[in-house]
DNA sequence: TTAGCCTTGACC
DNA sequence: GGTCAAGGCTAA
């Protein structure tokens, strides 16, 4: 597009803007035709709409609605339509920094679409076949976004207990893929989480580093919650948990580890533990160490390392969702442990679905490998991801959690049950053993995608596509290990041979948490909870 | 080309 | 039948 036109354009069409503005001020006066009258109706609607003030994330002007992932105005939705639908390529004049407001946006198209992709504006949401009208795949997704997205504010209420609602139907949506699509990328159910009921009296308050600007979660910085008094945690903690915890030195630093997956030659998930190391996993044939393949598995591990989201940023999720959580609830009403520990697992899980979803081999998929995959290995991708993180940051003796707090492994096992204990028990056992191998993060992420890529997986359709992208893998982990472990040359198998484990662990976990929530532990509107029924259903 | 409004149709 | 997020239409 021609940019001097753009600003033509843009003198051209800013007069009628202008005064589109005035009329919103003076909605009854000076609208003189039907049109002008349905136009402004249509604005105090969009007025009316509780999350609306905010304003477009793309220009501010007054959102019309959820259009291609997010709420939107009508003229960014109808920008983001023509830009995708005609294949749009646009340039920028000035920095490709250019400021996007109502009165500018019609300046530097470049830079709008840009802005559109930025705010997360999805491409794929534009039909390619332009069928017309039905609900579109992302539906449910949305409806996560609003519930994650929607500050936690008094007026929105309403709107959120339709919602809410409707996610309580899951059961119909179980076993759909939109319907997971509707988590994927959607971290956490709305529900605030007031900072004044974090804490019992007499404790420092919880520091909101982590906390929701712009509708977004900003990291804390510097992270794990510095000034996180270790007084203020106990009263995250369930009642059974909250005795003095111990802090190891936090972490100076995040290693990219981002969601465990643990994918691997599965059976039916619901079905037996793997007993054996399938054959795609085992060593692979021919040379490995030569100086040509040597660099191709660099930098596919690079490639794999890429996706690796900074764990501070899980952590600032977490800390918010659980401030959106207890926000919701009433001073009187302060989330019990096992809450709080399903929220960091839930949250977790939302990042390993993002993981995966933002992987370059895994958006090579179908959507429904896609879906399958992950209802897989879900509960695998977890415990891989505890593992990890025990691997790096935990103390001997000790468990890390997400929030960065270490609770002494004795508290757990004398106060919580014989189900929990032992969880805990062979999840340390199998600490252990990873410590003992000096696990790295190359090591992790290529586990993760051996257990997301599991071409066992009932229904998956392109079983090949699968078994290459694990085999390809599986060869570049051992490349690794032999490279940086040389003289430990049973590394590899030792791996693999802790995947079974893994995935006994995510089972008793699974079972576990599926006892919990025939109790009604589980909160309703969780991917966890979702993910469980799915499976038991 | 933009942007407001209309039509469509799957889902609830 | 209502909702809502698609695509279409069209005045500016």
């Amino acid at each position: 597009m021609d940019v001097p036109d753009q600003f033509q354009e843009q003198q051209q069409v800013s007069g009628p803007r202008t005064d589109h503005y005035q009329e919103d001020i003076f909605p009854s006066e000076g609208t003189s035709t039907s049109q002008e009258l349905r136009r402004d109706a249509g604005r105090r609607d969009a007025d009316a709409r509780p999350e609306s003030g905010q304003g477009c994330p793309v220009c501010g002007d007054k959102i019309s609605g959820y259009h291609y992932g997010l709420l939107t105005c009508e003229s960014c939705k109808g920008f983001f339509k023509r830009s995708v639908q005609n294949n749009k390529h646009y340039t920028c004049a000035e920095g490709q920094s250019c400021p996007m407001n109502v009165s500018q946006r019609k300046r530097c198209p470049f830079c709008r679409f840009q802005k559109c992709l930025a705010v997360g504006m999805k491409k794929e949401a534009v039909r390619a076949d332009r069928m017309r009208g039905g609900r579109n795949k992302f539906g449910p997704f949305y409806r996560q976004m609003k519930e994650q997205k929607v500050h936690p504010q008094a007026s929105v209420a309403p709107y959120r207990s339709k919602m809410e609602t409707t996610q309580r139907l899951w059961p119909a949506a179980a076993n759909n893929f939109l319907h997971m699509c509707n988590h994927m990328s959607a971290p956490m159910p709305p529900d605030a989480f007031h900072q004044s009921h974090m804490y019992t009296s007499g404790m420092a308050p919880l520091p909101l580093n982590g906390t929701v600007s712009d509708d977004r979660v900003v990291p804390p910085l510097p992270l794990p919650y510095a000034g996180m008094h270790p007084q203020t945690f106990p009263s995250y903690l369930p009642e059974e948990l909250q005795t003095p915890l111990s802090y190891g030195p936090a972490p100076s630093h995040y290693p990219v580890h981002r969601s465990p997956s643990s994918t691997y030659a599965l059976q039916t998930p619901s079905t037996s533990p793997r007993s054996s190391v399938p054959a795609a996993l085992q060593p692979p044939p021919g040379p490995v160490g030569s100086p040509a393949t040597c660099g191709v598995h660099s930098a596919f591990l690079a490639q794999l390392l890429e996706g690796e989201q900074d764990e501070s940023q899980l952590c600032a999720k977490v800390v918010a969702s659980l401030q959106r959580e207890q926000a919701n609830r009433g001073k009187h009403d302060c989330l019990n442990t096992f809450s709080i520990m399903c929220k960091m697992a839930d949250q977790t899980l939302f990042s390993l679905v993002e993981w995966a979803r933002n992987s370059a081999l895994f958006k090579e998929l179908k959507v429904e490998d896609q879906m399958v995959l992950l209802q897989s290995c879900w509960s695998e991708l977890l415990v891989l991801d505890h593992l990890c993180r025990q691997v790096t940051y935990g103390k001997e003796g000790c468990i890390y959690l997400v929030m960065g707090q270490q609770i002494e492994m004795s508290t757990i096992i004398s106060q919580a049950g014989a189900t929990l204990s032992s969880l805990v028990t062979r999840t340390q056992d199998l600490v252990s053993k990873l410590k003992a191998l000096h696990f790295d993060r190359h090591e992790f992420v290529c586990l993760k995608y051996l257990v997301l890529f599991n071409p066992d997986v009932k229904s998956v359709q392109s079983r090949q596509q699968v078994e290459h992208t694990q085999e390809r893998v599986n060869r570049a982990l051992m490349e690794h290990t032999q490279r940086t472990h040389p003289g430990h040359s049973d590394k590899f198998g030792q791996l693999l041979l802790r995947l079974p484990e893994v995935r006994s662990i995510s089972l008793q976990v699974e079972e576990y948490l599926y006892q919990r929530h025939l109790l009604g532990d589980l909160p309703c509107n969780s991917l966890l909870t979702e993910m469980l029924h799915t499976k038991h259903s």
